[in-house]
RNA sequence: GGCGCUAUCGUCUAGGGGUUAGGACGUGAGAUUCUCAAUCUUAAAACACGGGUUCGAUUCCCGUUAGCGCUACCA
């Protein structure tokens, strides 16, 4: 018989193989970083493949969703397949394994024994009906064109334990009696999950599978699955899984678009970011450390330091995104140069409706970039740089704490004059400023707060003389004169 | 129900037979400052429970409890 999975290469071959059934979740996005960042330390290759072997489920804005995902993380690969263009290949070794005696014909219609299947006894393992039906009539029947699925012919009565050393949570083992004979292929014809995925492993020389520990147990089946295909079985490592605060294991239907990697694009994650927090969930450089760049978590990198026990992403109904997520993502904006992060800014920008220069942003830029934590963070706290008008304001806000509205007047008035000739930079202003303060006996606090309010609109802003710096005497002073007259009707 | 896996501050985690059980986020207090933010200092905050083994267990073993996963012709 000539050997249909020749013998793997050396050098460490990874694949994620994402089904499309929906967006791109971030446990999905957590496996791929994993994957690749397994590949990339080990200088090995990256395999990309598309499980769509579920013909009901899959759809194309799905697969449209999952690249764009992955291209916004910005992680490359090497190869790339889709499950569904090799069906000749999972057809032809069903139809082998059929052919050694290790899968039977199971006519039981689709879902007929779902209720009793298991119960107080156990799970359900086989039925022997089937099991043991003759060659001749199980021909017979598939000749008359009864529909049937193709079950694994798991050894019973043996005494056999399935064995295999797991990357993550070390030496695993299960007798095969207690796995259940799975289906190969649908009576559909279709391979399932489990068939075309060890296939396409063996098939494509992977040798390392890194996967979420949901298919710890399914691995069992695996084992036997390369052992019918005369593969040898792949290391195996299995992740911790990624939950919701109450504990469930994270899912597009119950937690929605929280766990989709778009919703943290669009509101403004930087990609190295959101890697460096989905790194720290389940795995640890086991250096006290907690901001990373991509390069320092591809060196540290090993499965050495992943966890065994699930991880909580910590979010909440009033915020989808856990704090240290932000943290991380207002770490790495700092991190960035001002000019990168100024035409990262600039969509969020547009998307609020501002239109400004990109000389005017990259002025901005600096001046908020220690206020905000996300992107989107960025229009809000940056809105009367771009505004023509001032949005409406309480006049009150003028008033300093210890003052009052005459008070508040005098400083503007005075203000006013002194700005009518100081040159507009961050030095001239700030001791033009101090100097009016000094001369009005006011402490620095007292005189600044109205002229912030009256040329931010507000309390809370950047550094008022670099804001003024950036504004500019055409801006600002008619700003001040507004709030004169403000201060006028409320008198 | 069966099988498998897991258990350190609220969350992410380090540690490991003898430690003041470390770090980070978040939270509280203070400092600094033209506001906010950033920054710095500081506080509170954890070894699930019960048995062993041991001179000594948070650490090793067993059990309990709890949680999660698999138990589909989903992946």
């Amino acid at each position: 018989m000539p050997e249909l999975f020749p013998s793997p290469a050396s050098t460490p071959r990874v694949r994620f193989a994402p089904s499309p059934t929906g967006y791109l979740h971030v446990g999905s996005a957590r496996t791929f970083i994993l994957n690749w960042l397994f590949a990339r330390h080990n200088h090995g290759t990256m395999v990309l493949r598309l499980d769509d072997t579920d013909l009901e489920r899959n759809t194309d804005t799905s697969v449209q969703s999952i690249f764009e995902g992955l291209r916004w993380l910005g992680l490359n690969w090497d190869e790339e397949y889709k499950q569904s263009e090799r069906l000749a290949l999972h057809r032809q070794a069903a139809e082998a394994i059929f052919a050694r005696g290790l899968a039977y014909r199971d006519f039981t219609p689709a879902h007929a024994g779902d209720d009793n299947q298991s119960g107080p006894q156990g799970a359900w393992l086989f039925n022997s009906g089937m099991r043991d039906l003759s060659r001749e009539e199980s021909d017979r029947r598939a000749a008359a064109g009864e529909a049937f699925a193709l079950r694994f012919r798991v050894p019973r009565g043996t005494d056999r334990a399935l064995r295999f050393i797991d990357g993550v949570y070390g030496e695993q083992s299960k007798l095969a009696d207690e796995v259940e004979d799975f289906a190969l292929l649908r009576s559909d014809g279709m391979p399932t999950y489990h068939l075309a995925s060890c296939i396409d492993d063996a098939d494509l020389h992977i040798s390392h599978i890194i996967r979420g520990q949901d298919h710890l147990t399914n691995t069992f089946k695996h084992l036997l699955i390369f052992e019918a295909l005369e593969a040898k079985a792949p290391q195996f490592a299995h992740l911790p899984l990624l939950v919701a605060p109450d504990g469930a294991k994270l899912s597009k239907r119950k937690h929605g678009p929280v766990v989709s990697v778009t919703t943290y694009r669009d509101a403004g994650f930087l990609p190295q970011a959101f890697i460096n927090f989905l790194c720290l969930l389940g795995w640890s450089p086991k250096n006290d450390r907690d901001f990373l760049t991509l390069d320092e978590i591809r060196d540290l990198f090993t499965l050495d330091g992943v966890n065994r026990a699930n991880a909580v992403v910590n979010f909440t109904e009033a915020d989808p995104f856990d704090p240290k997520a932000v943290w991380l993502n207002a770490e790495h904006l700092r991190a960035l140069p001002v000019e990168e992060l100024s035409e990262k800014l600039m969509p969020f920008f547009e998307q609020a409706g501002f239109h400004p220069s990109p000389k005017m942003v990259a002025a901005v830029t600096p001046l908020i970039r220690e206020r905000i934590k996300l992107l989107r963070d960025a229009a809000p706290a940056a809105d009367f740089f771009f505004l023509s008008e001032l949005p409406p304001y309480d006049p009150a806000e003028l008033i300093p704490q210890k003052g009052d509205a005459a008070l508040a007047a005098r400083v503007l008035q005075h203000a006013e004059q002194v700005l009518a000739t100081t040159t507009f930079d961050h030095a001239s202003l700030e001791s033009a400023l101090r100097e009016a303060a000094a001369a009005l006996n006011l402490k620095a606090g007292s005189m600044f707060q109205p002229i912030r309010v009256a040329i931010c609109g507000r309390k809370n802003a950047p550094p008022l003389f670099e804001t003024m710096a950036v504004l500019g005497r055409d801006v600002c002073l008619p700003r001040i004169r507004q709030a004169i007259a403000k201060l006028d009707a409320l008198a």
